[in-house]
DNA sequence: AAGTGGTCTAGACCACCCC
DNA sequence: GGGTGGTCTAGACCACTTA
């Protein structure tokens, strides 16, 4: 395809990222990769407004001195910085900082998040009333799911989940007892879940999610304290671990009017999958 | 944190990924990159079983030896099969095959389709009722969204999107006249948005969106067809290109009993950005 | 101690953009 | 032609796992 936008016609001075005192700081000592704190160090400089939206920065052999690093090393963290949109690269250009005042950039490209989570970023406590805590054999549905033997025993967890003490939700979460045992014995009106399965050595690495509304049941409107019209938003998800194994399964039902649920597309780039 | 977990007592047996004829096909004359070639290759044998789920692959310096390439290469075609959920590692044991039907895997990790795209996945026709394209002086409120001045003018476009001649969801998206112009001048009962600033060079890179369920009005009820009871699922979009410059905005009422989201949640590694 | 992934380097060539 | 990002290589050392 044929580029039919022309951003420039002449070029944009570059910026170098030594502007204030001796050379930035890049030990070898290894606390941290090099490729790390050299991704750390712009995101600093674009805070700090040495760096600002639109400008392009010095070119990668040129970074590399400055920087003491190798340009494979520096390569690696301008494309975590592209994962995260804080730069853009342009071939015959140069590198630039991409035009959103980072301050209201998003965080991470799209986290997997617990409740626990996402509510202290939020600055709330999240906190759960138990309608169920125990183990049982699994149904057909839930074992095809979680790619486990029909029967095989589950815990079940279902939790009224609040914020500050007002109702939210309602989570149903299916664990296979071939993954960890031991979960009935744990409070989980203030346990994080995901705590306890971290550390059992099970960590969550993505979660397949499907969201649909639909009206609330009065059994649901009851125990959300809802007016029984409004309308649920549901959440199924599936996590897996980085070995595609599925660790748990959990229906989240929200209170449509208390709660929005925010996501991040990324349109694919390069090297589709082959199917 | 300490590993609790040990999944073989054993080492597994590495598979080679040269069990038919000569040298697999990587070929240095470049259609495409070497490594993209690696990804294609080990997906290729994964999906013809040669590589099964939970298999433990060649080390890395062997499968450098195999497919002769280097090991900085096939570490960037590996790091990407990572990316996708194929393969996991383990530091001091070796590359595993991810454990589930490569079938059932998903196509991309999140990605962000057009509506026209996501139909054409699944078979059917994306058609649209046009029910206004026309410029108009934008709010205070979609030029604070969009980064424009108010007032600048707007393209919008609101759309009953069908497929196969069902209503789905009410479309409206707003585009800045300052980014692409006469947009008023084309049919969009047929044709793609996506493909019309595509071929203006205006690309979208990620998108945000925010989803939450309500109750239809009366008139989002009629334009459906639906029962007025019937929930809506409302997401709320707004789309960049790779600099982070706001292309569009969209908000899609979707009939609650007709559609379904799905999304994939990641969990964050390494580095996320500073704060 | 041997095997394996994780990080890093110096140097090369190509493709694209601009003068 | 000169500058710039995109790809690729050979070789090195470190950290973790298993024996």
């Amino acid at each position: 395809m044929k580029e039919v936008h022309t951003y420039f016609t002449k070029w944009a001075d570059a910026v170098a990222l030594t502007h204030d005192g001796a050379r930035p700081t890049i030990r070898a000592d290894y606390p941290e990769p090099l490729w790390i704190q050299a991704v750390n160090l712009i995101n600093d400089q674009i805070a700090r407004g040495v760096l600002r939206p639109g400008m392009r920065i010095a070119p990668e052999r040129e970074l590399c001195q400055q920087l003491g690093i190798s340009r494979v090393t520096l390569r690696k963290a301008l494309t975590k910085l592209v994962a995260d949109g804080v730069l853009s690269a342009s071939h015959g250009r140069g590198w630039y900082v991409a035009s959103t005042a980072p301050a209201r950039r998003n965080e991470w490209p799209n986290t997997l998040e617990s409740f626990s989570e996402t509510a202290a970023h939020m600055g709330l406590t999240a906190t759960s009333s138990i309608l169920r805590a125990a183990e049982a054999a699994s149904t057909v549905d839930e074992a095809e799911e979680l790619q486990i033997a029909p029967g095989t025993r589950l815990f079940r967890l279902e939790r009224v989940r609040l914020l500050d003490d007002v109702p939210i939700a309602l989570d149903a979460t299916r664990v296979p007892t071939t993954l960890v045992t031991g979960l009935d014995a744990v409070d989980f009106s203030h346990a994080s879940l995901y705590e306890e399965l971290a550390s059992r050595g099970l960590e969550p690495a993505r979660a397949d999610a499907k969201v649909e509304a639909r009206q609330a049941t009065d059994d649901e409107a009851g125990l959300l304290a809802l007016d029984k019209r409004t309308p649920l938003l549901v959440m199924r998800q599936l996590a897996f671990d980085a070995q595609n194994r599925p660790l748990f399964s959990s229906t989240i039902r929200y209170a449509g009017d208390r709660y929005r649920l925010k996501t991040q597309f990324v349109r694919s780039t390069a090297a589709g999958p082959t199917r």
